[in-house]
DNA sequence: AATCCGGGGCC
DNA sequence: GGCCCAGGATT
């Protein structure tokens, strides 16, 4: 048997019984692949759900607010891939009549849709001949014929898409494709692949060579800085705090946030006042204190955020303050979530 | 070509 | 602490 028809066969007795499974529809499948965009299949599967049944159709996604998918997306992370949805949606609806574009090069062109997620969609939906070169590709193509080229260099990812081009399967090419992903997730997996149990086995090029655990080779190793963030949480005499939508570049765009004061340095009162200026509240008297003594670290992929939240109660009240009770409508990021919890206003 | 963009699970 | 996850956009 030749490789695509193992991972075929493979795939038709191993595959998991996934939500976007029972459909070929572009919306689903296309919403789907972009929430599964370097995000387990676990994490993103409730999303999926929820999405479907607040947005059932590409047209529901295009007429809703930015805020509402926000708020949905909340806790999946890499957020511009929400308000890209929600760009693309507007797209097929509004320039497309509703009717996704059946070709690689159309579905290339969306925002969010890269050369994974176009060939993706191209090949579930539409069953064109278009190989996904997803991490679990990459994983599964140089362990079978020991390829020791970075994944992640100009002439590896060119190399490893010819590679799996050459050989995917064409005619059943939207089975061959979430197959050989499916058995990268399921067999060949990062950490103890189940080699002893594997229909490749009599033919893996690194199982031959005991190379499995060295395969595939990724280039260097991000490194990570540390930011110091000092979160105001604001109480007014009506029980209203403040909110601030998080603005142009770095993390979580057009998410909200407490008023943020960055440094190192603990602020004073004299820097809490200042910070309090920019919400008009001048000249009211206002007590604070340091809400957690150990520092709070939130870690994402490059950057570690060692966080303190201080509890800033006013005398009066705030000019256009977000009442406790309006708090949980936000789209925030984790770490403001969790200390909502936490806190219980 | 390198960097940025989340959050969670696993070792 | 490091690595990975059905990657894409930006610089």
């Amino acid at each position: 048997m030749t490789f695509s028809a193992k991972i075929l066969h493979w795939y038709d007795v191993n595959k998991r019984d996934l939500p976007w499974r029972n459909t070929v529809n572009p919306y689903n499948i296309w919403l789907s692949e972009i929430m599964l965009q370097q995000t387990r299949v676990a994490q993103g599967t409730p999303y999926y759900l929820k999405f479907i049944e607040n947005f059932p159709t590409i047209k529901d996604l295009a007429a809703a607010k930015e805020e509402e998918i926000l708020k949905l997306w909340q806790g999946l992370g890499y957020y511009s891939r929400a308000r890209n949805l929600h760009a693309t949606a507007k797209t097929v609806t509004n320039e497309y009549k509703g009717e996704f574009p059946n070709t690689y090069k159309e579905l290339l062109q969306l925002k969010g849709v890269g050369d994974y997620t176009a060939s993706a969609i191209a090949s579930i939906s539409f069953n064109l001949p278009e190989p996904v070169v997803d991490g679990n590709v990459y994983r599964v193509l140089a362990r079978y014929y020991g390829i020791a080229m970075p994944i992640n260099s100009t002439e590896g990812i060119k190399y490893f898409k010819k590679i799996a081009r050459e050989v995917m399967n064409v005619k059943n090419i939207r089975d061959y494709n979430q197959g050989i992903m499916e058995f990268g997730a399921i067999q060949c997996t990062p950490r103890n692949p189940n080699c002893a149990d594997c229909p490749l086995n009599d033919s893996c090029v690194a199982l031959k060579e005991n190379s499995v655990q060295d395969l595939p080779i990724k280039l260097k190793k991000i490194k990570v800085k540390d930011r110091f963030f000092n979160y105001l949480v604001v109480i007014d005499a009506l029980e209203q705090s403040i909110l601030k939508q998080r603005i142009g570049k770095g993390i979580w765009q057009n998410l909200y946030e407490f008023p943020l004061i960055e440094s190192q340095i603990t602020p004073n009162k004299v820097a809490i006042e200042t910070e309090l200026k920019k919400y008009d509240i001048l000249n009211q008297k206002f007590e604070y204190y340091k809400f957690n003594e150990e520092v709070i670290v939130h870690k994402l992929s490059h950057q570690h955020l060692k966080t303190h939240f201080w509890i800033v109660t006013l005398e009066g009240e705030i000019p256009n303050g977000v009442a406790f009770t309006e708090i949980d409508k936000f789209p925030v990021p984790v770490l403001v979530a969790d200390f909502i919890k936490t806190f219980k206003f």
